[in-house]
Order: C-alpha cells, then sequence, then structure tokens
DNA sequence: GTAATGACCTTGG
DNA sequence: ACCAAGGCCATTA
C-alpha cells in the first residue's frame, strides 16, 4: 500500500529533472508513474508543490494542449509565463508555442 | 465515513 | 472535423 506522499514525490521528482527550456504534460508524468488515469492527481500535487521541499518547477508542466492551466495557482498569475520565458519558451495566450518541439517525456527521455 | 472537488485525459455524438 | 460528457485517482471538507 504506497503512501500518497509517495506518489508526491514521485511526480516532484520527475519534474525536478526536468531540462531546462523543456516541458511536459501531467499525463506524461502520470504514465511514467504507471496511472495513465491519474493525470488529475499529477496536477494535484503540483497544488502541493508549493509545500513541497526544495520547490518544483511548476511552471514547467501543462496540459496536453501546451496551455497553462495552472498559471492561478502560482503566486501570481503572470508568474508562470514569466518563468517560461525567462526559460525561453515563448508563451502567447496562457498557451505555449512549440510546444511538440519543447515536450520531453520522462518515459523516453529518462529511459524507463 | 461519505460526498464533493480538481493545475486532466479519453471517448462519444 | 468540432463540441460535449464521463471517468479515473487522491485530497479535503
Amino acid at each position: 500500500m504506497p503512501k500518497e506522499k509517495d506518489f508526491f514525490d514521485q511526480v516532484f521528482q520527475v519534474v525536478r529533472l526536468i531540462p531546462k527550456g523543456r516541458m511536459t504534460s501531467y499525463g506524461a508524468i502520470a504514465n511514467y508513474l504507471g496511472s495513465p488515469k491519474s493525470s488529475r492527481v499529477v496536477g494535484y500535487a503540483m497544488n502541493a508543490s508549493h509545500t513541497a521541499t526544495p520547490k518544483v518547477p511548476a511552471h514547467r508542466v501543462v496540459n496536453r494542449n501546451g496551455m497553462l492551466t495552472g498559471k492561478m495557482h502560482f503566486a501570481t498569475p503572470h508568474l508562470m509565463e514569466e518563468l517560461l520565458q525567462k526559460e525561453g519558451i515563448e508563451v502567447k495566450n496562457d498557451k505555449v508555442i512549440n510546444f511538440e518541439a519543447i515536450f520531453w517525456d520522462p518515459s523516453k527521455e529518462l529511459n524507463i
């Protein structure tokens, strides 16, 4: 019986492993953890990323559409795209440009 | 303990 | 092709 914190930690680990200038989606992380249907829980884990230590670059995680759905959950709604732009990612209308190009699949890149 | 919610994804019409 | 609804998992009230 896995602990709930374990799942969170797994998500945090994966998110922290995301290279700079790259992004991934909740479903990809969930799939990497072995629960493709737990995509919602991944997002929920991000919600808890605030209290996690060290903090997790949740701004590198977006939905399947590459849209910054959780930008409102940050300290400030525009903080997410600010961080993304600093990483070199272009954001337009709360949406990531060339998302497919910068997409980072853990199950593939980490060769699991 | 039960019920409702959510930073989602998949499938049906 | 586009629009709509359901479902799964974990957490919180």
